[in-house]
DNA sequence: TATCGATCGGCACGGTGCGTGCCGATGCTG
DNA sequence: CAGCATCGGCACGCACCGTGCCGATCGATA
């Protein structure tokens, strides 16, 4: 015990990557509700100002502890099979949207960027467009591999595919299970696919 | 001016109404920023109470706003082309969604909705449920046809279809332009259609 | 017409959170 | 050891939510 004093009190790097732990640690346990830059604090023992210091703004914070726990998982596998590796990856993301911690850090930072264009490009930037752009690059790997055929505009199926799913998982009440995820999948190989086997079902 | 008295102090449903319209009205001049339940009593000349008695919190007016102006302008027409019609709907619905007052208050009610599940869930009944119906009695109906291919599942397809338009005006930057909903109907037409030459610009 | 109860506007309150100032204490750096 | 940036703690002003209380006002009922 007297080995690690209470309150080492910890300053510059150290102190960042602690509050961002914090961060996520609350929003894992008191989930949206606990995300409050008083709430990070309280829990840290730690000055709003040392917070204020680091993020100019509540949901600065907020995108940086999203970052902190999103940014690994996001490549999609390259089996050689789209559609596998697709559903593979649909299934990984809507996971993680619909669990702590990123599910409270991704709404906390969706209201807060409903009062803020700013943030709003920021959120769409960082994340969003980040995830649509891995989504193209492995549906044009597989459009150059002939899996999908030549004239489909896989940019807005990039889109499509993506903001599907965000869709259901941040606006819509329904999860995100197989059911969905192949249903979509469905309808994406039925226009884009070479093969004419594509459903799911059969 | 005699004839009507600076305030008539009208009550019961005048006030109601009354209510919701400056509550629309915030909400194209100020914007998400002057949704409060504070300030819609400010400009109406009312007691919060008087609002309170009406609706249990402020998620209730603004569904309620929204549902004053948004139930209009719900339907498909129905001229026999799926595409056209489809296309003629999402156009509206995009620029309806885009803009003043529906657009702000859409917006707060996303945001309130993040943190309350309860509303999350009506905000999904009462208009993402609402218009994933009416388009899929359309494409349903375009099934029955033959314009539509008859193995296809409509109801994902009508999910996609709203759930793109929906994350691309309340969680994306982009606007929903001519090419975004040519694109998404390109991929829907391509994936369901029955006639091949479905791609919009050949 | 007189009465009475429901509704009204106005005001104040407690609670929460944001973002900023100020203070004296603490810990690193030179 | 000296100096200084960073620290925790506290308080502030602001805004908003949702509630309680008051006396005024309106309208239905007697």
């Amino acid at each position: 015990m007297s080995d690690t004093p209470a309150t080492p009190r910890r300053r510059g790097a150290a102190r960042t990557e602690e509050l961002l732990r914090v961060t996520l640690d609350l929003a894992a346990e008191a989930g949206y509700a606990g995300l409050s830059i008083e709430a990070v604090g309280r829990r840290a023992g730690v000055g709003k100002h040392t917070i204020y210091r680091r993020w100019p703004s509540k949901a600065a914070l907020l995108l940086d502890a999203l970052s902190h726990v999103w940014t690994r998982d996001l490549d999609y596998r390259d089996t050689g099979d789209v559609r596998r590796d697709l559903r593979e990856q649909f299934l990984r993301s809507g996971f993680a949207l619909s669990s702590p911690p990123i599910g409270p850090i991704y709404r906390a930072v969706i209201a807060e960027a409903q009062a803020d264009s700013v943030l709003r490009a920021t959120l769409h930037e960082r994340f969003l467009a980040t995830v649509e752009q891995s989504t193209l690059d492995r549906i044009t790997r597989a459009q150059h591999t002939g899996e999908l055929t030549a004239d489909a505009n896989l940019e807005f199926a990039a889109e499509v595919l993506c903001g599907t799913l965000y869709y259901r998982s941040l606006l819509s009440t329904r999860p995100i299970d197989e059911a969905a995820i192949d249903g979509l999948l469905d309808m994406f190989m039925a226009a884009y696919g070479t093969t004419d086997q594509g459903l799911s079902g059969h």
